[in-house]
DNA sequence: CAACAGACTCTGGTATACAGAATTAAGCGC
DNA sequence: GCGCTTAATTCTGTATACCAGAGTCTGTTG
């Protein structure tokens, strides 16, 4: 298996943890599977220590839980923290642009503006294959140009959490979120804070797939 | 070694993770000390493996930094990032008063009004010495009137990471911090989610002490 | 006194073991 | 059959011991 966790230089834990947030984001493990550590140990090929330390850091993050003295289990949110973790996404999301619109610092802009013109080439030409990778670029890059690295984390933990509960494979709304997108940048590149952040945090509040924080 | 941790029923690695978060917050370990396991490990009579757990945990609240293959270090804020923590940190502490100020349940209200007292009670007493812990706990009892888990979660954290930066000490602040509690707690039993919003997010950006974030 | 070799210190991992909590399977009495 | 015990099995939490290789420190030497 080589490709299995690919032996490559970057600490064991770290791969062995990005596998498994693949698989649980993937929908491979469903809500509430256990994750047991000799299982996984043995099917990644490694000891228990970095599958153990890739499971706490996973449970930082809140896609696993932890019970002592029962184990990890793959912790989708429940439906009434699910309204909880959008209304924290959104305001900071929210901070996150107001910061962006402050700073506008003009590189970073620059390669907002080109994430917003890949995601629109791709529409364009009806590829629709790399949306979720173009709108975590999307995300990032205006996470750089806010400037707060802390913010920036607590986001994407964040976001990985709720990832679930959009959907990103109805054309109609991917176009949406894309306009969305240059609306937020316009109000970035203009500095005007309020705007931005009102459009960022309606943005999230947008792209929530109705029917998954209902039931 | 018989009340270095304690041999309770606790997982040991909490234990060994709470004392050092005592140890770090409590200025015992400076800024950048090394923490390394073996030494922890053998000075608290456990092993390395509970000791890496526990810095991991610690890494992931943000006091303790790990760079793969140097290991863990004290981690104060740098300087830049002290703003961003803190305007984090505010904008979350708004939001969580203005959630408090939404439900505003009236049982979680009474507690913290109770909450409220025993800190005003001790002021008036001139006992300075629990603030601290007045002061936690009328956070606390704040984030269970709002209700948001995941928002609490997250404060709790930030709470950590800047308690450096706050006076705990100066009569005059500590008689300020608890009038604002008041008057926050006033807007959110009045459910004037705006007003509670704003004293909440001021509180933070008052209680700092200019000269931690400017050096 | 700068650059380099060597000695030493730690981390990230592996393997193995084991007590005791949880979970499951097996019995057993009714 | 059905519910309750009990025994067997599975896992977690920890501990030991060990090792390769990255980093760090030190002393030397040109």
């Amino acid at each position: 298996m080589s490709l299995a966790i690919g032996d490559a230089h970057t600490p064991l834990t770290k791969m062995v943890k990005n596998a498994l947030r693949q698989r649980i984001l993937n929908g491979e493990f469903e809500q509430g599977t256990r994750l047991v550590e000799g299982r996984i140990s043995e099917e990644m090929g490694v000891s228990r220590m970095p599958v153990r330390e890739a499971l706490r850091e996973l449970a930082a993050e809140g896609l696993v839980k932890i019970i002592p003295r029962r184990g990890a289990t793959v912790s989708m949110p429940a439906v009434d923290q699910k309204m909880d973790l959008i209304e924290v996404r959104a305001t900071l999301e929210a901070l996150n642009a107001r910061l962006a619109a402050r700073r506008k610092d003009p590189d970073r802009i620059a390669a907002l503006q080109r994430v917003l013109a890949a995601g629109e080439a791709d529409i364009a030409k009806g590829d629709f294959s790399e949306m979720r990778a173009h709108n975590d670029a999307f995300h990032t890059a205006l996470g750089e140009v806010s400037g707060n690295a802390t913010l920036q984390d607590l986001i994407r933990t964040l976001r990985d959490q709720t990832s679930m509960l959009f959907k990103q494979d109805d054309p109609v709304k991917v176009r949406e979120t894309w306009r969305e997108h240059a609306d937020i940048l316009r109000a970035v590149i203009a500095g005007d804070e309020e705007l931005a952040a009102i459009l960022a945090s309606r943005h999230v509040y947008n792209a929530v797939e109705p029917e998954a924080v209902t039931d």
